[in-house]
DNA sequence: TTGATATTTCAACTGTCATTGAAATATTAC
DNA sequence: GTAATATTTCAATGACAGTTGAAATATCAA
């Protein structure tokens, strides 16, 4: 992952709103969900929903696809994985344990296999 | 950590000049540099960089202290390691193998013990 | 004290961000 | 076809971001 790609996810998490979608859109599952649910479930109005969720699309964190007049949105969650591993590889000095205290008890994330 | 202290220090994070100061300051070590070698390094113009630092330092990613006339930035490594923490736990809908495909080798990250 | 060095503060400017309301488009149901 | 639903597009707005140049502050050295 570059780091323009990076800073692009970054500053597409970095909303308030945006975050919450995409949070949302991660509980939702692969199948994702549709734009009206979402926006009923965070009080957004539609078109600044569509806003922000262009801008999480730019950022290649959601996909989209059309059933009926519905868009349905789903997180693509490799984008939140590589943006996690270029953090750890690049600003953790390649040195994970800097940024991670022996005193701190394992996290959820350790589990992984 | 909460998610307003997520988009604050996601939303520092997000921009080029930022990243690149952050990024420096992690390979420096926890001594942290003076304002000056960084402004070089990334040849930034010194109030451009205060401009930044301050954004870093309100994001509580770096720290200051003085140092005769320079000013010693050195980078808050456990801010990262929140941030990471908060991403896996709240946006990989605390089963990170949503954002960890098995397919992918190991990363450095995970050696952590 | 005077001058040089290191950094910050201030003001001005351009551009982008997020929100709002109104209108447009696409799809389905009748 | 017309009406209803789901979403996007467009224009306007106020606020904030990032850059630049000039001036101010703090520290050290002579």
């Amino acid at each position: 992952m570059k780091k323009q790609d990076a800073v692009a996810i970054l500053a597409a998490l970095a909303q308030d709103n945006r975050l919450d979608v995409f949070r949302l859109l991660v509980e939702a599952g692969p199948e994702g969900m549709p734009a009206g649910h979402i926006a009923h479930s965070l009080k957004l109005q539609p078109n600044a929903l569509t806003f922000h969720l262009d801008r999480l699309r730019q950022a290649d964190l959601v996909t989209v696809r059309r059933d009926g007049r519905s868009m349905i949105y789903a997180a693509r969650y490799e984008a939140m994985d590589a943006l996690v591993s270029y953090l750890t590889d690049h600003c953790c000095q390649g040195r994970p344990e800097l940024c991670a205290p022996a005193a701190k008890p394992a996290r959820s994330r350790d589990k992984v296999r």
